[in-house]
DNA sequence: CTGAAAGCGCTTACAG
DNA sequence: CTGAAAGCGCTTACAG
């Protein structure tokens, strides 16, 4: 047995008798088979249905009514011909693996479902050409607005959105002079970390971290000293597993200092060195306390003892992303600019203090 | 400073010339731009530029040049009226996490795009309303078909899209009876694993693994035991690294038969096997081999050895859902039923035989 | 209070 | 070979 999709299986059996009373029509449920139904004009029928012009209460909910007896819906394509708005986004990502645009992605979708505004997710990877054709293809299909998101804050997307004819907003990746960007505040949430161990009696602290040339880094970093002090070491490295482990390895073999507190720059590095530490006997958080950035749960959560780590607040920013595109949709004004939007300090077990109530 | 994107702003500079001239029409470029810069009418534009109708050769191209010099771009919004094709088609889940849904996207849009063809994601949690709503949404927007994923093979969407007046291809998530699903072998897959063990000479093999409600655990077992003996111990539990700690715990501790080769259920759960037999002191892979399931890269690429895993092929099932529901929507037929595709084994260095060349 | 008409941007018979 | 007309499904002045 094999099944054919076309147009015929578009009606319903409910729906025959409808409308083949109202001319045997093949097809979707029009605003003509609700003013047929009602027995008025299609534009009484469209005001009726808008809450417009001025009409009987008593008509207007009568209409109402039979539209949605007969399950009237009406067409988006037709109205955002009308209207110019499609009530449609594009978001266009080139976080492939989709650790940092998920969230973001939860966080747009859940701020404008409520305005019946549906999202595009373009994934480009690093490809020009491909960023280009999802970029066409989402300016053909008349997209009110496109969020551009990244896995890096200080790199661009392959493709140039500076001239489009919609507006654009980005989020977690650089945008173009002149535009409206959010980010985390990684300065702040750095802070969060360092002011945590210090709040525990963590004194001599060092920062175990990715690649110097994120700009990430240098700003986590950066704060890292302010608060523990500009002497206190920073150990740049990749953003893995195993170099958490190496940097202990580093830091317990030569005869300096033992650190009683290590920020990581990430959740991975974090687990590397907590796993690091309990191979070498060292207990956590009872003689080291370590705190990682990202609080990605499947890392986060999994460590022993689970990790005590920084939350970019991704959702958020992907909310007031979704938020802000809209409201240049819809003509309003909005200040250019990189918003920085605070972290926040998860606390579990990493670094001790999750009893303490603070 | 505040910017306004607004209608105003819809007009690049490069544009405004052109636009002046032909009546200093504010707004996208339409069809009849072109007609009016090539000296002809719509209906003539329309089928140069679509290779309709019957026409001199260098009439269609120099139509096709001027469309391309002033930079239109056919609205889709208004082919789509006329065509009753979006080419949109929505992807709904209930995976927030991303697990499997990004892999399944990944592959939908990569066999989409060259039909210029762009997805809606709609991630719906748990929440039947919020599924509706999205339904609605897309429906509203004329998606040509709806795809539907999810985390989990044998379970269903908390809404039914057995009734739409569009097709539904379902991929790793349960399907309604007589629609299009696809999903993995994971007998198939399971016993890659387990011959892979067999292979390299395991014979007192061990499976640990999921809740046993899972399907896909049963099903996983049963091949497991097919190959490697009926008798063969089955340990269920729950999907976490904790859960291998503590299997491999309860292996070590009577007086049995110590394993030489663990099929474990997920890769999280093979990381934890592998883990607790470090820490016991068990070489992994000369004392025992560990094969994990779902190749998650994160988790299989970490673990020390890195995991020989089984690969689901998400992104090749999107692919083939996507083209399914693409044949669909142009009202091909299509044999409904469950279509399970074949896993692969990913053979990293948990297990041995890495170096062999097989 | 209601409906005919125009029009969003496009395609497709149909008449020249 | 080319263009006027109709129409996709809807909204919005405008005239009654």
């Amino acid at each position: 047995m094999t099944i054919s999709l076309g147009k015929a299986f578009l009606i319903a059996s409910s729906m025959e008798e409808l409308l083949d009373t109202t001319g045997g029509k093949r097809g979707r449920i029009t605003i003509h088979d609700v003013a047929a139904a009602a027995g008025i004009s299609i534009s009484t029928a469209s005001k009726a249905l808008n809450d417009t012009g001025r009409m009987g209460l008593e008509t207007r909910e009568r209409v109402k009514r039979i539209a949605a007896e007969i399950g009237y819906r009406p067409n988006a394509l037709a109205r955002g011909l009308l209207s110019k708005r499609s009530f449609t986004i594009g978001l266009l990502t080139n976080d492939t693996y989709g650790r940092f645009t998920l969230p973001v992605m939860a966080g747009i979708s859940d701020a404008l479902v409520d305005h019946g505004v549906s999202v595009f997710l373009c994934a480009i990877e690093e490809d020009p050409a491909l960023a280009q054709i999802h970029v066409e293809a989402m300016l053909d299909k008349q997209v009110d607005g496109i969020i551009a998101t990244g896995k890096r804050l200080d790199r661009r997307l392959p493709v140039d959105l500076s001239n489009l004819n919609v507006p654009v907003v980005y989020a977690f990746t650089e945008g173009a002079p002149g535009s409206v960007t959010f980010r985390s505040d990684d300065a702040q949430g750095a802070r969060l970390a360092v002011e945590w161990l210090a709040k525990l009696g963590r004194k001599r602290m060092v920062h175990v971290t990715g690649p110097e040339n994120f700009f990430s880094v240098r700003e986590r970093a950066d704060a890292y000293r302010r608060v523990a002090g500009e002497e206190r070491p920073v150990l740049f490295g990749v953003w893995s597993e195993s170099w958490g482990h190496e940097a202990v390895a580093r830091l317990w073999s030569g005869s300096g200092e033992r650190p009683d507190g290590i920020f990581c720059g990430n959740d991975q590095i974090a687990r590397g060195v907590i796993d690091a530490l309990r191979e070498r006997g060292i207990r956590v958080p009872q003689d080291v306390s370590v705190v990682g950035f990202d609080n990605w749960e499947i890392v986060a959560a999994q460590t022993r003892p689970p990790l005590t780590t920084v939350d970019m607040e991704l959702k958020e920013l992907g909310r007031q992303a979704g938020l802000t595109v809209l409201a240049l949709a819809e003509g309003r004004s909005v200040e250019p600019g990189i918003r920085k939007l605070p972290c926040r300090l998860v606390v579990r077990q990493s670094c001790g203090g999750d009893t303490l109530g603070i």
